[in-house]
DNA sequence: GCGACAG
DNA sequence: ATCTTGTCGC
């Protein structure tokens, strides 16, 4: 299954004016998502920790058929199913959701951390490793036409691009993003793709079953 | 036409 | 993202 790109930018533009800009509520719950792939299956992983001290609040993961090829600008089709079906299994609902990948920093302002953030209508915030769209000043970026000022880069085991998914502001989200900067990772994260990894290994062990049936968590 | 291009 | 182990350096 291609993509129908014309079909895909206009969903994009089309919700884009959905994205909200609001003050980050007090956040107890934070979660971390993450997807690998083995093949043509993708992995997805969610896990969600206590602002407080970090400690595990809870994790869960998904397991399905990766039908959408990666296309730049386009990474929430084929991403954002694997991370909502392992998003909604949580039973500890987070305050704020992390996103690898960007969210407004993005040509159409719809990044996947935006597209999860208007999906589930809650705040989301992308932490890419890259740029994707705008221009590097000092640190920040922004878009080289309106000038607007769509990411900041955040320092934590390397460049971070931090940007608004949804519902938060961007100096909000730089700040609970360096509050969870630990040992050069971005903490819920950094936890989600380490669960991805194990993920990868069991399911080649045969040890994990497909979606609909248990609790595909190794 | 050429270069850029999250994961 | 994924293909892939050990090795040099602090």
């Amino acid at each position: 299954m291609p993509l129908n790109i014309e079909a895909a930018r206009r969903v994009q533009e089309r919700l884009a004016g959905r994205v909200v800009f609001l003050p980050l509520p007090p956040v107890e719950i934070v979660a971390g998502l993450d997807v690998a792939y083995v093949g043509d299956t993708a992995l997805g992983a969610a896990v969600a920790v206590r602002m407080a001290d970090l400690s595990l609040a809870d994790r869960a993961c998904s397991v399905t058929k990766s039908v959408v090829p990666y296309v730049p600008t386009f990474l929430a089709f084929r991403e954002l199913t694997p991370m909502l079906r392992a998003y909604m299994k949580l039973r500890a609902k987070p305050d704020v959701i992390l996103v690898d990948g960007h969210g407004v920093a993005h040509p159409r302002r719809f990044g996947i951390a935006s597209h999860l953030g208007v999906v589930l209508g809650k705040p989301t915030i992308g932490v890419a490793k890259s740029r994707l769209y705008g221009v590097e000043k000092g640190d920040v970026v922004v878009d080289p036409e309106t000038g607007e000022v769509l990411a900041k880069v955040v320092n934590c085991g390397g460049k971070r691009y931090v940007s608004v998914g949804s519902h938060a502001t961007l100096s909000d989200a730089v700040r609970l993003v360096e509050d969870l900067c630990r040992g050069g990772d971005i903490y819920p994260l950094k936890a989600a793709h380490d669960l991805t990894q194990v993920m990868k290994k069991a399911w080649r062990r045969g040890a994990l079953s497909h979606d609909e049936h248990g609790d595909s968590c190794p």
